[in-house]
DNA sequence: GGTTTCCTCCTAAACGTTTAGGTTTTACCG
DNA sequence: CGGTAAAACCTAAACGTTTAGGAGGAAACC
């Protein structure tokens, strides 16, 4: 049994390659019994269509690529339903991309993967991370709408939309709530700012500190469980004693600095509190439940979704009058979701068995 | 700026499109002074190759899909490490479909994943479950390899190459630490059938019971932590009691378990142990630590994809020399990979702060 | 009977590459 | 300078679709 074209079902039936090809479409005029005749045959021969020959005919651009790094943020997972729920219906295919080898960003990766999209027309971008200079640049002249999710557009093109959490508030609402414990050394263990939202997550933090008159300390790990508890470790070593609090970027580096704490014996909040950002299904479950700034990954990846459809949607309505096809990125495309906290006991709030306080950042 | 082809550039040279190509794409037959001015006119007119374009003249099948459902389960990920790293090097393109809609699979979107794989022409195959008679006969139709990975072929085409845990070994481990903790009372939370690692795995434990003298009972639950709950919370409305032992099926049930478990407050390992299936990164840092049932998922991905690898290569070796096109499935390609228990504290070992301890199948 | 209208179906030209086979130019040799 | 071989380049045909434009025939109208 063999590999069956258009051309196949056409002889199969007498018909020509036209009315076949209408025949499976839906289109209009095609008698009843030719479409009965052509159906038939093509589930008979196995009949699959060619895609790379649609899409060189239709230069048709039907899917959606998510550019990221470092997959094993269990963000991700949840940034990527969201963008799912979104597309899904008016049937996208998104595929994901990571930039990322064995864990670790790769510019090589991100120049290679950025050619592959444009080698494949592909209908839009989402990235999770900030995108070299050359590489927007060469999404731009191709016409490749691109929405920055979690991160921002590089500087030299600040009218690319974005959709992150509400770093600044959420940092400045951390910060206060660690103030409200009396905490006064604060160590904040960050991510590198590949990822753009350390930006205002630090500056936040830092602000916090001064208004509440603590002190803080910013050390940066590279984005994985392993560079963390080294780089925890090393922080220890030169101080000599442990901070009031530490403060975790994201998932991967809690998940290396628990491991440092469970080794030494650290205990927690006792000797030191810990707050976390990102909200993970393991949090409430751990010795103690971790207080966490939930960041909503999944409306920040419907938002992201929208967006970037509306984009398109302008775009080829703009196509269709014969006008540029240049994307058109409006003020408005720039948006933040707020976020909420979620207090358990690792911050030092007692509680019974379930201390589950949400609070919001203002908008 | 608008989107240059071939035929651009062969215009901005002065040479012909055959040329141009050659030049491109390194080969012989191009002086060096035209390749160098293609290149240059390349690079001006920022030309990227169109994808379908290629695929289409040179029928390639450059990209492997993984098929997976519920991408949640973590073990997904490092599975997909380990095919990553086999497959990058030969620079194929790995892509993932996913078959289920908000976590839970859907069989209508298994037939359209694997009509789009065949519609993009994919080299390959790896599924992480069962798939559908009519799916792997279409697959074989269109000479697709294809390899089970923790799943086993449906019955009707059991000579289908597999790579899984040696699980029924692996379950008879785990019952054999149960009994050695002299648990009489066993239950074991699994997942439904879909994924064909439950057989092994409920067969194992179940012998292991048998021959340990112990007692069974085994649950069904849908494949995410609410069901596993909910089920969970319904067998013991049904029984009045705890086991003496839960062994859960793999890691989002185990979260699905352990909500509950905190919820009613169940002491751990005093008033029930607990047992999981998959290693996951978590489990040393949960209250208490997880006793687990390591299945090496990185390794099984690393031999998957050399398995399906040489498939590949053989087919194309065949294919060049003319003969039929169909994948050879050897019968060495059905493997197994031994698994590891990893003892920590859940399952009543007592222990220092690190109570590790690993034991590997016989294979 | 001639004209128009409507359906159904067809031919042929694309889409942007790669490649088989051929032709021109260049380089070299006697 | 003629002849030959290699190097450089070209033309044209494919790959499997979609689609613009039109042919053919039957029914409907005058």
């Amino acid at each position: 049994m063999r590999k069956s074209t258009l051309r196949d079902v056409s002889r199969a039936t007498g018909l020509s390659i036209f009315t076949v090809s209408k025949a499976l479409n839906g289109g209009e005029g095609v008698s009843e019994l030719s479409r009965e005749q052509v159906l038939k045959a093509a589930r008979e021969l196995g009949y699959i269509p060619n895609r790379a020959a649609q899409e060189l005919r239709k230069a048709s651009r039907d899917s959606i690529a998510v550019v990221t790094a470092s997959t094993s943020n269990s963000y991700y997972l949840d940034l990527m339903a969201g963008i799912q729920q979104m597309l899904q219906p008016s049937d996208w295919t998104v595929v994901v991309g990571d930039v990322a080898v064995n864990g670790a960003y790769d510019p090589a990766l991100e120049d290679r993967m950025i050619r592959r999209l444009i080698e494949s027309r592909t209908a839009g971008v989402i990235s999770t991370l900030r995108l070299s200079f050359d590489n927007t640049q060469l999404l731009e002249r191709w016409g490749v709408p691109l929405v920055f999710v979690d991160s921002s557009p590089p500087e030299d093109k600040p009218s690319l939309p974005s959709v992150t959490t509400d770093n600044y508030n959420a940092s400045l609402m951390v910060g206060e709530h660690l103030a409200g414990h009396g905490y006064k050394r604060w160590l904040f263990l960050v991510y590198p700012s590949k990822w753009t939202s350390r930006f205002d997550r630090e500056r936040g933090i830092r602000d916090a500190a001064r208004f509440h008159g603590a002190h803080v300390d910013v050390i940066e790990s590279e984005n994985d469980p392993a560079s963390a508890s080294a780089a925890f470790a090393d922080y220890l070593a030169a101080q000599g004693r442990l901070p009031d609090v530490l403060i975790t970027g994201n998932t991967p580096l809690l998940l290396g600095a628990m491991t440092l704490v469970r080794q030494r014996a650290i205990r927690i909040p006792d000797d030191m509190a810990l707050i976390g950002f990102d909200e993970f299904a393991w949090a409430p479950l751990i010795d103690p439940p971790v207080t966490v700034l939930n960041e909503r990954s999944e409306e920040i990846g419907r938002v992201a979704a929208r967006t970037l459809a509306a984009i398109i949607a302008s775009q080829t309505e703009a196509e269709a009058r014969g006008q540029p096809a240049n994307p058109q990125y409006l003020p408005q495309y720039r948006q933040q979701v707020p976020a909420a906290l979620v207090v358990r006991r690792s911050c030092g709030c007692g509680g019974g068995p379930h201390p589950f306080v949400a609070k919001e950042t203002s908008r």
